[in-house]
DNA sequence: CACCGTTTTATCAAATACTGCAAAATATGT
DNA sequence: ACATATTTTGCAGTATTTGATAAAACGGTG
């Protein structure tokens, strides 16, 4: 029934039972009784004529985590501290793991005009491009590289991170040992990410802190003053996260499993 | 098992499956394969320690809202225009409906120095109390109105909004007439509300349009002008949406009918 | 690196709850 | 009011889910 949530795209926000009854190979009843289960919670919401939307709870749920969650807590006040550090047009993100791919979780804007970035909040970006992924990319657990190398070798290739297996993990112990990674035009041309990784006190991957300069601002200086920054800025995440956690020991996480 | 999303609040944004398990009273192995499944597709997301907390699929499900719902595309360039017009310390609201409640979906603020307001993204309001949801309120179905009645006859009473079905029935219908609502105080004191509705092309309600002034620079002749202002932002809103949307026929609702 | 306690998954028989069908009920358009 | 579109409901049969238990996976530790 939570298949039907993943058919609610960008592309195609809205859908009427019957599509989705078909979609899903189940009888239009059934379809209902999917629906008015979402809707009862308020994942999903009726609109006119039989089409539904995402419902109100996903906004209600999203303040949740905007208040609540830990991580985001902590680097709230450090995004704002050091985008002050960048050049002008300049965009500071916070990421972290979702599926096989990285996901923004928020994004604190720079003074002076802005172009887009492709990183946005909500925003589904490939994890082996880009120093916001790629960092993190470094520090998933080997049993989980494992088996993302195997599903995506070619792409893997195709970025740069290795032919080969063995190619593969010494790349990513690299960055490990560089405690950060720089990219140049890897995802939006014209643009470069400076990127940290934020790791839980037993040393899980938990997201990335990043910068995404204008390459024409971004001069060999800079990008070394801003690596250092980035990194101390995520080990002050770490800290402030530690602070107010309860520690706790570190255990299994199901959805870094199975992926 | 969509039960368990409800467990997570702003009070307790964190579970074991082994709490959820005794509150659902299920078997752990039954929370177990619930929290899995939840997980799988974003809306749970595992903690160091068992702890589970709502995952990136909200942020990215919020994502597409922001970018997609009708409502809110056609009201962000008119908040963002309206919003000039009102006295410093002001905030415009874009609300609407959820379960019993009323839930703002978009803020706009204005200049000058912010006071907090309780109308707040995703969060929700009583809906027998303020503007921004009483002219809701006067737009529900009869039906509707009836089960809320029955329900809730002592808060609406306390609210001022009839002792009686028929004292209540009529004075909605007033708002109704004028076409907008003005209150004061009546959620934050020394606040002001002055909310419009806003109707799809069937007549039902879709959600309101609201200042919320300081009541200290809300006297009469600016109150009358942004009554005004308020219900021909609502009209515009309207307008837009209908150019926008594909005609549908009104249909059933399942999500206000067993409210 | 093998151990231990905890967390998570797997197994399997029993049973509940879900499904599909079809008909009834509810809304809407003319 | 009638016709049509949408949604709910009742029912029989089955399939999925459930709980108890066992096994596996994981992190921490010596």
């Amino acid at each position: 029934m939570l298949a039907v949530l993943e058919f609610f795209t960008i592309d195609k926000p809205e859908w009427t039972v019957e599509e989705a009854a078909a979609r899903l190979g189940v009888s239009t009843a059934t379809a209902y009784r999917y629906f008015k289960r979402l809707t009862k919670v308020g994942l999903l919401s009726p609109l006119a004529g039989a089409h539904y939307s995402l419902g109100p709870a996903i906004i209600q749920m999203d303040r949740q985590i905007q208040i609540c969650d830990p991580m985001l807590r902590a680097a709230r006040p450090v995004m704002i501290d050091l985008i002050q550090y960048a050049p002008e047009g300049s965009t500071m993100l916070l990421s972290r793991p979702f599926h096989d791919c990285v996901m923004c979780v928020h994004q604190v804007l720079g003074h002076g005009p802005q172009q887009p970035v492709s990183y946005e909040r909500g925003r589904l970006m490939p994890l082996f491009r880009g120093a916001t992924s790629t960092i993190i990319l470094a520090h998933l657990s080997p049993r989980h590289l494992k088996s993302l190398f195997k599903r995506h070798s070619a792409e893997i290739a195709n970025a740069g991170l290795g032919k080969t297996w063995d190619q593969f993990r010494s790349t990513l112990a690299g960055f490990r040992r560089a405690g950060g990674c720089i990219t140049r035009g890897d995802i939006d041309s014209g643009r470069v990410g400076i990127a940290a990784p934020i790791l839980d006190s037993n040393g899980a991957i938990l997201g990335s802190l990043s910068f995404v300069l204008l390459q024409a601002k971004a001069d060999e200086a800079i990008t070394g003053r801003l690596f250092s920054l980035t990194c101390a800025g995520a080990r002050e995440i770490e800290r402030a996260m530690a602070d107010e956690t309860v520690v706790r020991p570190a255990r299994m996480k199901m959805a870094l499993r199975a992926v």
